[in-house]
DNA sequence: ACCGGCATGGCAAGCGGTTGCCATCTGTTG
DNA sequence: CAACAGATGGCAACCGCTTGCCATGCCGGT
């Protein structure tokens, strides 16, 4: 019946039992990892060495519960399926383990009440908190930015520091390549109202497009998926543009399928403009073109902001960190077929 | 200079806090919530009540020290950059979710190294780990497992527990499906050595192509990515074989753009299947015909597993949990060319 | 009236580190 | 040579919660 005790976990060694092979109080093991000059550089190697020997690692729970320092971020990341935020949790990852810190991952599956639990059960736990795509408030994001620092990615919340792609850059660089490319007038799908991002693009392409002269449409609000995509194909059909901008790539994958499916040629009849860059946007026919953002450069420079509040430098709550975009030119997009782009028939 | 000190994060209530106004033991406040049936129903009613007033909430790091209950779930993940995670990590995180659990993420960023490092900082402060894609040997893998209960994913490790996709079933339903289609013999394009799931696949496809008397190519090995299928699509030319089956999607993607570049039309003149689904596959042109697996549910079924183990059950290790796969038919498959598929000219 | 047993609550000893403060020793300095 | 500062190590009190064990009170049973 019961089986003997097999392979039992043994405990691992404590600065206890550091402390009784070399010798000396328990105090100065633990000092000579967390504080190395207090302690006599030659005990101290003595002690690194016998603890080396017995495979002493210090326990983290220990360490925390005094100190508070859990050496553990979390990472909310609004919906993990979606491709777009796996390069800025690979940023992140990096950054953190770099400083010797780990990631808690936290999926909010695009839900607020899920975000806010998960996030809850997470937070004692953590030393700071990093924010992408969230779906919680301003007054929400504030509150937990009173428990632990906190980071917003992508969005930017009064005096919270965040990070943010250059959207206007971005978009102006698209609405530029549109007008370079003969087009006279474009239109904006797009995404959730609540989306920070979404007011964003559609403010930055509204100058953009002051400036250069285009005429402008905006349809939606769209859900930021494929589907979505594919709802808005009859929008953007009875319009007539010859020029499409999307709030996200999703967005325009599913625009571009349902223009096809309706007998629409991308780009010779419209062009389309997507923005994020995700994995996918070149798998499609034709390639998209859209407005890549430095993803993994935001999932780090969000850590690292974090870890330098940790380590006592004030937050930057003043201005958003701002990373430059890019615009990644593919086959969706070309010069517009005569007779269309002109406006309404 | 210094300010002073302004929104002070103050400390969170203890038991203590709520002891003290309940007029009870901080003993009687902690059994009160975690074991209910062992104080008067009255007394934990009151106590719940003040602890709720006060806001007050179970530090997680204290508890976790004396009973090493973090809570914390590890989830290994080869490469966090790769979409057929996603799907996986989704199921974890809510099978986590459901038992009160976090998942502590961790990114290999596809390095054994990379992976052993970041575990190792994780190990300590998590009660299991579910690992994924490990590029880790087997025997470090059981050393993890001799650490903490260890679910393994897509892999089978000797005296490991673990949680597969149907391998066999998947590749013989596309080997049939191929057959049915006409196809006489078919090439198969292989991943990574090292990978678990190239064995099996492989294995599978023989004993496939024997029952269904296909005649049957390897080639490889190649890098599981796009350009690795799109290296591939050279080799697959020369074989000259009307179907192929590949490691995974990537492959499978690359091979059909490599081939489509060197004017070989897919499905016409050549089929492609691939394996895993991912976001993509279906938006490649033409869409991929491909081996699902229950991406989900294997993550559901990893941490089930891994916290029934911590409830007290006995791991399963004599066999792995085997889930259904299912193969997705799209346009990348069809019937031979007349005079191909009948083996070299 | 006495005893065993159960229900309930409190005491106190941890869990494994961290850290303020004190004791000791050594080397300076006047 | 006394006074003193700096270097080094130990003591013990935490951090917040869990839990084995004991004390008390109340009940029914004999």
């Amino acid at each position: 019946m019961a089986d003997p005790d097999p392979p039992e976990r043994r405990h691992p060694p404590t600065i206890y039992d550091v402390a009784r092979a070399a010798g000396v109080a328990p105090s100065t093991v633990s000092r000579a990892f967390s504080r190395p000059g207090r302690v006599n550089a030659e005990t101290a190697e003595r002690i690194r060495r016998i603890a080396a020997e017995l495979g002493y690692r210090t326990n983290p729970l220990a360490r925390a519960l005094p100190t508070g320092r859990t050496s553990m971020l979390a990472c909310v990341i609004a919906d993990i399926t979606n491709p777009f935020y796996g390069e800025i949790i690979r940023g992140a990852e990096s950054a953190a383990a770099e400083a010797g810190y780990v990631l808690l991952l936290v999926d909010a599956q695009e839900s607020d009440r899920q975000e806010r639990e998960a996030l809850d059960r997470a937070l004692p736990a953590v030393e700071g908190v990093v924010l992408t795509g969230s779906r919680m408030s301003d007054s929400a994001i504030r509150m937990t930015a009173k428990q632990r620092p906190t980071v917003v990615l992508n969005r930017e919340v009064a005096d919270v520091p965040s990070v943010v792609s250059d959207n206007a850059q971005g978009m102006r660089m698209a609405a530029r390549h549109l007008a370079d490319l003969g087009h006279r007038a474009v239109t904006y799908v797009a995404g959730p109202e609540a989306s920070w991002a979404d007011g964003m693009r559609w403010r930055s392409l509204r100058e953009a497009a002051a400036e250069l002269g285009l005429r402008l449409n905006r349809i939606g609000p769209y859900p930021p998926t494929i589907p979505g995509g594919t709802l808005a194909a009859e929008g953007v059909g009875r319009q007539g543009a010859s020029a499409v901008i999307a709030y996200n790539d999703q967005l325009a994958i599913g625009l571009m399928r349902g223009l096809q499916a309706a007998g629409v040629r991308v780009p010779e009849d419209v062009s389309v403009v997507g923005f994020d860059n995700i994995f996918g946007a070149e798998l499609v026919t034709p390639g998209l073109t859209t407005v890549a953002a430095p993803l993994r450069a935001q999932g780090r420079a969000a850590v690292r902001g974090l870890i330098s509040v940790l380590g006592g430098a004030r937050p930057r709550t003043a201005q958003a960190v701002v990373l430059p975009a890019r615009l990644v030119v593919r086959a969706s997009t070309g010069g517009p077929a005569p007779g269309r782009g002109h406006g309404r028939p």
